[in-house]
DNA sequence: CCCACTTTGTGCGTGCTTTCACAAGCACGT
DNA sequence: ACGTGCTTGTGAAAGCACGCACAAAGTGGG
């Protein structure tokens, strides 16, 4: 553990500028659609819904891709973060459960910035399976082991009830796939080394809701200035 | 400061407190479905997947609802957090465009906990129009400020493609809407006083790229023991 | 060549979050 | 009545995150 030769590299991104590299990149994206070269940290910041000096500090952890008086070009700041994203190589990606909502994401085009490819799509109702998503077949849950394997998926994605989610988890985890993405309401349990993210409709409602009363309550003149805008 | 005669109450509790209650909300209505009656900080803290010191100070901001030596009592716990979050009472929400994922929005049964009752489904695609969804016939949005005012809407869920996003949005905003959740991947603009949450598909996936690719990267055997496993 | 102007990169103070560790409190058995 | 054992509630410490404000660094005009 002594060698680190030919790596100057920045050593851990803090996770909350992490979050937000995707957010700049998406913002990138669209100024460089507009035919922009060239950008600055107050207007990308602009664009992000940020602060410029928060989009500053980010950047700057992924280095010095900046110049002073000018600003950023645009080119080469996307290659910059999609690298850092791992976005340059390509992820295998698995849907499980095709809902309403798989099917939504198994449509959701070009998903997101490209980097991403759906590798299958699985459910357990005989009623589904079989049929055409996306131009892909669904094919059954007990495959499931088999499709990780052949497909080098990478990424795996439970869009199921909730009371199957963890033991889609579980087999996920024990074919090898150590990134999860749970829509379904329940708190996943995986091994460590495992990374989940839990996408929660309604946790995000009861959110609003709190705001939305607190609002109401203190609603006289007390009125709330700084809220959230992401 | 002697006084405090009849407000105990809690003033202002942290933001990232009120992103759990719903958390440890779901995880107690699960406990009271198993028949439960009490339960220890330790044993809820590892249902809701947190520590256990995170979650008695979360549960401080309420109020002291334990009692030492024996635990939470689940019911009571439930109403607490309910009230605080705003689930006594009831939210009308409504839902603008009508693709897979609207569909998967109107038809998630309960809604999570109870207290959001989908007021109306709109969207602007006269083949969508008409249509019945969840039981609910899907309206032009161009009653979008009719169905506001007629049905009481206090939140409004926006699930179109990015590009409509944004006047959604305003004219959500125009018809006194000031809670937005917003599905589609561009940064909304709104006027200060309105609370708008994002979710968000293909950041998360981007987010769990780079962790997996971090892991590879420094895969030999400098293994990350720390992941989020949320 | 130098000066005025612009914009980046960052040191620093502030406030929020998490975690530890323990005193205070309650139940129950004797 | 009292001691034992368990669990809560919280002070204090450590770690992050945010945003200000400014020095450093580059551009372009004269």
């Amino acid at each position: 553990m002594t060698t680190r030769p030919p790596r100057p590299r920045e050593r851990g991104i803090p996770e909350a500028t992490v979050a937000r590299l995707p957010v700049y990149l998406r913002a990138l994206q669209a100024l460089q659609d507009r035919g922009t070269a060239t950008v600055s940290s107050e207007a990308l910041a602009g664009a992000a819904g940020v602060n410029s000096a928060k989009l500053r500090k980010d950047l700057s952890h992924l280095g010095s891709y900046g110049t002073r008086g000018v600003g950023y070009e645009v080119e080469y700041l996307i290659y910059q973060i999609s690298r850092e994203l791992g976005l340059t190589q390509d992820w295998s990606v698995a849907i499980v459960g095709i809902g309403n909502l798989g099917r939504a994401l198994a449509n959701y085009g070009g998903f997101g910035t490209r980097g991403f490819r759906i590798a299958a799509l699985l459910d357990a109702d005989p009623e589904v399976v079989g049929r055409s998503v996306a131009s892909l077949d669904v094919r059954h849950i007990d495959s499931l082991e088999e499709v990780v394997r052949t497909k080098g998926v990478s990424i795996g994605v439970i869009a199921t009830p909730a009371g199957s989610a963890q033991g889609v988890a579980s087999r996920f985890v024990e074919a090898g796939v150590t990134s999860i993405l749970n829509f379904a309401p329940v708190v996943l349990n995986v091994p460590d080394g495992v990374d989940v993210r839990k996408v929660d409709l309604s946790i995000e409602l009861q959110i609003l809701a709190f705001h939305a009363q607190r609002r109401a309550d203190g609603d006289g003149q007390t009125h709330r200035s700084g809220l959230e805008v992401t």
